[in-house]
DNA sequence: CTAAAATGACTGACCAGTCAGTTTCCTCGA
DNA sequence: TCGAGGAAACTGACTGGTCAGTCATTTTAG
């Protein structure tokens, strides 16, 4: 199980990202990614433990790209508020580049296997966990150097994910316009409200 | 196949829900889905022709319920901002108030299977955009009353329904506190900058 | 020449969908 | 009121196809 080369793995990896996302975790047959990766069948399994294995080493890969990227953009800009703008950018030209990736990292989806859940919450969940905390600190930064209003950062930070995925999903059914992505970037930025309608009552949370 | 009663047919789908939401649609047997409405694997037959179609009937019943609420919310309530506060709330104690109903909805999960994703594409996505149209008039109205600043009504749809979603989703692994719920509300509508951060400049799109 | 790597035919488990047989329900004539 | 008979509803054992995972055999590399 433990053969040779890391290549070999990356190698195989690759293959099963184009097949899972084009056709999904259970449409895809074991056999698919080993022929994509142009090997038989029984060379997967002495890279991978079994089917389960393949997606839980994928999202890993595929996590550990999202999550050195946005470790980057965070680093190399100037504030939270162009960190996000980059983030958003950044994230749906590279590694959540289509819908089928972000499937992949969808607790919900995964529901659909057991082995799938347990894995997924074992190994996969933290690390998602981790790129919120990074989406947080941000948030926490920016608000704490005034840039951004006093919100809850986790909050901020699911709302923002969120939007991503929403948009990124809405863009795969229709032609993607930038129009659209910076209309959700702006709302997400300035709200919805018309200015003077009580923005500086945050606090009446009871109504 | 076109048995007798549209109860017993209500029954199976109450039954599918129950079975589905818990183990997701992959998992579950055509068998349990039986089991669990009372009745032998082959009646579920004499009511739905196999099975995506129990799934296309699930969707399809809950969509109608969902459609239905959001009219109803729409119809009763007085502004567009609270049209807005109370969908959350209806919703998420109603219809959509477990993530395993969201995972249904989702159309990447259905991507898993590819008569699914066909059936969902035909049956299940118009009644989606329909959804999706309704709050987006909701917006559009805002907008018109000046409730609302000018922004694409369909952009603030998309990302309404995507901070619900998120929301809902973070809520089902932590306790769900009002809190959180308020917060993500209170960023839709007032956005996360801080006061006079350039409100005003809504139209420099070119960075 | 040998060991590591790769192969792919094979097997066992699983399950959607079928259908011959059984039960339930209804109708109608005595 | 009863029950005979027929139809509609229901049943669950069975079948055919699918596929994850195995492993005896072959290929490759050193």
């Amino acid at each position: 199980m433990k053969a040779k080369s890391k290549e070999k793995r990356l190698a195989l990896l690759q293959a099963a990202l184009a097949v899972v996302t084009e056709k999904g975790y259970f449409a895809t047959k074991v056999d698919d990614v080993a022929r994509r990766a142009g090997v038989a069948k029984g060379t997967v399994y002495l890279y991978f433990k079994d089917k389960p294995a393949i997606y839980i080493g994928l999202v890993d890969w595929l996590l550990e790209q999202a999550l050195a990227v946005t470790a980057q953009v965070i680093a190399r800009s100037t504030s939270p508020r162009q960190t996000l703008d980059e983030l958003f950018t950044t994230w749906s030209s590279g590694v959540m580049s289509n819908p089928g990736v972000l499937a992949l990292l969808s607790m919900e989806n995964m529901h659909q296997d057991n082995t799938l859940m347990k894995r997924f919450k074992k190994y996969v969940l933290p690390h998602i966990v981790e790129l919120q905390d990074a989406v947080a600190g941000v948030m926490k930064q920016g608000i704490e150097q005034g840039e951004f209003r006093p919100a809850d950062p986790r909050a901020a930070a699911t709302m923002y994910l969120g939007a991503f995925r929403a948009e990124l999903l809405a863009a795969a059914n229709r032609p993607r316009t930038p129009r659209a992505v910076e209309s959700v970037k702006e709302l997400f930025l300035f709200g919805l409200l018309a200015d003077g309608k009580g923005r500086e009552t945050p606090t009446d949370k009871e109504h």
